[in-house]
DNA sequence: CTGAAAGCGCTAACAT
DNA sequence: ATGTTAGCGCTTTCAG
């Protein structure tokens, strides 16, 4: 079961060179004649050499890797965002070695260790829903490792960040629904420590100011991994003072409110109005065809890709760190139609 | 930016020992004495020694990297199969090396080079969608790199595979469909070179025959990555002896399906019912609620993954190989809803 | 223009 | 029980 692979002591050898003068010609060295350089180019390329990636990342201590922590793999807006990391990581040269946090700060710290154990050149993370406390991620920052936070992103770190609009994002839906008519709207979002969840709510928050419509915080529902968010929505549709739409802030709270709204048989929009950010390709095919803030994820991940290797490339240290922000959008369906009530705005 | 790590050097500089009394304290070695052990154990968790695994790669001839082809990374099925890899793999100190063939060939004997070239311990693939001849794969495998095929398999090469009953999953489809009153059932499927595609258009055929409803080559039709999906159902539905089922092959044939059904006005199940392989969470709330064929997806990730790792840690040859077939599983909602026709069964 | 030798971090055969 | 040494594949001084 050995997989035996040329070297450069092989081609030295077949050739009566050294080592050294084959690595030089390999690599266009200035200093080795053409004759050479040709002689060796050509063996090289018969014998199929291919450089051994491992002796020359021990030689280089680094290891051409990207360390990448994501939530969960199997969700629609993460594996668009490695489809970008993937994409641009290759094009330089590097490979990317994905982990999984499965939203737990415990996973988080082992998979951070196990990358920084395998010596990546550097660390892509998007945050898990229980961290509040990036201490992990600071003191391997401060001893030189760098690392671009994407999506779920820390205020307590400073480094290259980037992220949606996720602000705009919450407003443009919120505004939406007061103007087809909505004026209870809830929001179920995600975990309150989250950078994302802060950001929609402020969204959320200031398109209602905007159309002088009161905040009511029971109308706020957060929900971490473990909620029974089918048993919250339906509480909440159940509520004497029943919200006319929902803002749903992920694919797994947009579909519980699907499944509590249909349990309790009312109409979508005419009862209740939804829309939800997801990255979905079917949102036009649910029931109702979902209204839906969308987020550029594969942008993402090659933003903060290429942001990182700028980063792990870059001579001298950086130190002034800029945040992209990148846009959102709101497409229009059937969950949010118009309503027959009077317009205020 | 330098991330300085500590080193078995450092550790024996510091203690006043040898590299190799260092390494074999590290490992237990039972050479060494239970004083010297526990100083350099307590030395080196102290200083948060990691042992470089490029090292360790060098030495030891192989990376602890698996290498994945798969056609898509975000994609249901493929993103949830690449959660049982990497949990499966993470378990047993691998780490994965995950490239996309985006349904080409080209792409796919590129990331098989690149792969090889990074010296992955082994592979783990699900052909693409162009690929008839698998040479590429065929003569690393004589040369001893482990490789495991799953979903997209091939004939073409003995080794271990690992699929979804395709077959069960079509037949169980077709012949509820016939149950529900259906006798004029298209089959929208992948490309006819796939291991998938050929198994699930037995299932189908066989469900009909057994039933003693004749074949018709003109309710078939196959897709490439190309393929205008929804022109293709449209003409389907618009046909004389138009189709009274579809059952179709994928999500991205699926919804296809669906948009061409709603232009058309038609109603599902009662104009035309509708099932799909699928594994989006979603299927329920789709509109209509997708009749669904569901793989289990995770698990056929974690057995490729155990049985590459098999192969690659097996000190002799292996020559006998299974297929490990994994159960598929139909899930009825409404799409497929019963019809008001005169039942044949 | 080319070669010899050292070293990246680690292990193991070979001393002692 | 511990140290010395060589070597995995490659690059890079330093010497010719």
């Amino acid at each position: 079961m050995k997989f035996e692979a040329v070297t450069i002591k092989d081609i030295a050898r077949a050739l009566g060179l050294s080592t050294s003068t084959v690595s030089r010609a390999l690599r266009g060295s200035y200093e080795i004649s053409a004759d050479t350089k040709q002689l060796v180019l050509e063996y090289a390329e018969k014998m199929n050499y291919q450089p051994n990636p491992i002796a020359k990342s021990l030689k280089e201590n680094r290891s051409w890797a990207i360390g990448v922590i994501v939530p969960e793999i199997a969700n629609n807006f993460f594996s668009q965002t490695i489809n970008g990391i993937d994409a641009t990581a290759y094009k330089r040269g590097y490979h990317v070695v994905i982990t999984q946090s499965h939203e737990s700060v415990e996973r988080e710290v082992a998979n951070v260790h196990n990358l920084v154990a395998r010596r990546v050149d550097g660390l892509l993370v998007s945050l898990s829903m229980q961290t509040s406390d990036i201490a992990h991620f600071k003191s391997l920052q401060e001893r030189g490792l760098p690392i671009v936070f994407f999506d779920r992103i820390s205020e307590d770190i400073s480094t290259f960040k980037v992220k949606a609009n996720n602000y705009k994002g919450a407003y443009l839906a919120t505004r939406h629904l007061i103007e087809t008519g909505c004026r209870r709207i809830a929001h179920l979002t995600t975990a309150s420590c989250l950078s994302i969840t802060r950001e929609r709510l402020e969204g959320y928050k200031a398109a209602l100011s905007d159309c002088h419509i009161d905040y009511h915080e029971d109308y706020v529902k957060y929900f971490n991994d473990q909620s029974d968010v089918e048993q919250v929505a339906t509480d909440l549709i159940s509520m004497p003072e029943k919200p006319d739409a929902i803002f749903s802030a992920s694919d797994r709270l947009t579909t519980a409110c699907i499944a509590a709204i249909q349990k309790a048989g009312l109409q979508v929009p005419d009862d209740i109005a939804l829309v939800g950010f997801t990255n979905l390709h079917v949102a036009e095919f649910l029931n109702p065809a979902l209204t839906a803030v969308t987020q550029p994820a594969y942008e993402m991940g090659q933003i903060a890709t290429e942001l990182l290797i700028k980063l792990i490339e870059s001579k001298k240290p950086i130190d002034t760190f800029e945040t992209r922000i990148l846009d959102t959008t709101l497409v229009i369906r059937a969950s949010s139609g118009k309503k027959s009530l009077p317009q205020l705005l």
